[in-house]
RNA sequence: CGGGGAGUGGCGCAGUCUGGUAGCGCACCCGGCUGGGGGCCGGGCGGUCGCAGGUUCAAAUCCUGUCUCCCCGACCA
């Protein structure tokens, strides 16, 4: 950087590569179509590999640019701007809605947990040792014992579990837990993987292993690929974790992975299956209706803000974050053009009828900032859809539709404004999650050999059979930073590892 | 921990090699013009140059030490 002079003048549109920055400049406006795309045609960029240094780079733009998040001051941590977080809240009810339909309650553990609970299920202090931040003085005096802060709360939830669960008519017991858990990372990256993050973590106990199973398999279906798919927009495997992957303390993990826009896979939720570990650890019991004192089997799932990080990487675009109208905190930003008596009654007008019609609108009446800089910040944040009123748009009695998505632009008269934002607004959905469709198939392809799943994963997901790649073969890809996903059955259901024709999916990961 | 890079107004950087009045862009404030894609003109506010020590008449700049942050990899929601 400071080698060679003056650095070269960078263009303040985000950085990806091969894109001439479209200054939209000059157009002729007269005798322009009514749809029509507004920016200059652009080369379409060249495909992203995990290997280029560029989509990572573009991503952090777009968390800047967008006003996403900042770096908290201490490392790792992270600040999460209002723009993300009313994602992360329109998520949160959307994924709060599903869980309470499956029957689970939310409550609230401590962020504390005394250092001697992490201690008692073996796999679960190994697993997450490394990576706890403990307390150790409080009101200026060393503690007798220190205190953890949560990685995660299997045990401070399981010790109270202890207490409530003492006959099968406790059970099913079923607990989720909005917080904040911290995992001192070795390498943070915003949203993706910060020191402090924001999930819901839910925990349940069940009277046979049959039913614990199921309902692990029903979260992962009915909450977390729900979410993922029909208000993110954002196709997902669902399968099982190898053991190598599976969750310390779990015996079996599920998982719903995402592919990003650079091919690179993203464990976006998961669902575990504890057995009697758990239970087993924390003397959790309960006496079955033959008066045998049985321990119960457990799940414990959990999503949490990376569900941001993929929010803006399967969708984002050149132009910023796209999000589907179903996540979006705002779902249509009406733009008062002008300071202008006539247009700001149309503006105001059309908000009080879209939220009239149960849209999520919001007024941008900053004239004094330029059209250009407002449109793009909204662009940026990845608004669906922009309605534009200016004086031009009033006197002929119609306004501007601007569609994120595409990217194009329809005038449409006023009297038909709300009814076709709403179409467009209802279309742009389908229109996201067909694109990352056709992204993740053209990029997943199916191999017989280690060495083809390995230059495969370059690209995109490979599938191999679980038969021929073994723990021999993904202890081979995991040295070339290759990871088996999931596993998925031959026909895209959730299986175990041992049926035939068990599939791996294998991908770079972030 | 390994490999790179950086600490200079709020943000991004130049200045360091060759010591000598701390600069530029953006943002911000004021006034005006503009307003259909990151506007224009004019006027302003704002900096203990990461920290500590040393050399020197004089240190952002040279020397020694130290801290922090960012990026790439190993760990992972």
């Amino acid at each position: 950087m400071r080698a060679g002079g003056p650095a070269a003048p960078v263009p303040d549109r985000l950085a990806r590569p091969g894109v001439v920055p479209d200054r939209p400049g000059t157009r002729a406006s007269r005798g322009r179509p009514r749809h029509r795309p507004y920016h200059r045609r652009v080369p379409k960029p060249p495909v992203l590999t995990p290997q280029a240094t560029d989509f990572p780079k573009w991503y952090q733009d777009v968390v800047a640019k967008a006003e996403l998040a900042d770096n908290g001051p201490v490392r790792g941590t992270m600040v999460i701007r209002p723009w993300a977080y009313g994602l992360w809240e329109q998520l949160q009810g959307e994924i709060n809605r599903r869980i309470k339909a499956a029957g689970a309650q939310n409550a609230y553990f401590p962020l504390l947990i005394p250092a001697s609970y992490l201690q008692k299920e073996a796999e679960h202090v190994e697993g997450f040792a490394p990576e706890l931040a403990i307390v150790t003085q409080g009101g200026g005096k060393e503690l007798e014992e220190p205190a953890v802060i949560r990685p995660t709360s299997e045990t401070i939830i399981n010790s109270s579990f202890s207490k409530w669960i003492n006959s099968y008519k406790d059970l099913p017991l079923r607990i989720n837990n909005w917080s904040n858990v911290v995992r001192w990372e070795l390498r943070p990256r915003l949203f993706l993987r910060t020191t402090e993050f924001l999930w819901q973590e839910g925990h349940t106990a069940h009277a046979t292993a049959d039913e614990a199973r199921a309902y692990a398999l029903q979260i992962l279906e009915d909450v977390y690929r729900s979410v993922m798919v029909d208000v993110m927009g954002i196709p997902v495997i669902p399968g099982l974790k190898t053991r190598k992957e599976t969750f310390a303390g779990a015996i079996r993990s599920w998982t719903c992975e995402g592919m990003m826009g650079d091919g690179k896979a993203l464990q976006m939720g998961t669902s575990h299956e504890l057995a009697q570990n758990f239970a087993k650890a924390f003397d959790i019991r309960f006496q079955d209706q033959n008066g045998e004192m049985q321990h119960p089997w457990q799940t414990s799932w959990g999503v949490s803000t990376r569900l941001l990080g993929a929010a803006i990487m399967v969708h984002g675009d050149d132009h910023g974050m796209r999000i589907s109208p179903r996540a979006a905190p705002t779902q249509v930003v009406v733009m008062q053009l002008a300071e202008d008596d006539a247009v700001a009654a149309a503006a105001r007008a059309t908000v009080q009828e879209l939220l009239g019609r149960g849209v999520r609108v919001e007024l941008d009446d900053r004239v004094d900032r330029g059209f250009g800089r407002r449109a793009t910040d909204w662009e940026l944040k990845g608004a669906p859809i922009r309605i534009e009123l200016g004086k031009r748009d009033i006197d002929k009695g119609e306004a501007t539709i601007a569609d994120r998505v595409d990217r194009s632009k329809t005038s449409v008269p006023l009297t038909e404004l709300v009814a076709r934002t709403v179409e467009v607004l209802d279309g742009q959905h389908q229109r996201l999650y067909d694109e990352a469709l056709a992204r993740r198939t053209e990029r997943t392809v199916d191999v017989e050999t280690v060495e083809d799943a390995l230059a495969a994963a370059g690209n995109g997901f490979a599938r191999i059979p679980w038969a021929t790649l073994g723990l021999e073969g993904e202890e081979t890809l995991a040295k070339q930073g290759v990871t088996v996903r999931c596993l998925v059955g031959a026909d895209g259901s959730l299986s175990d590892p041992d049926e035939p024709g068990v599939l791996a999916v294998v991908a770079r990961a972030y």
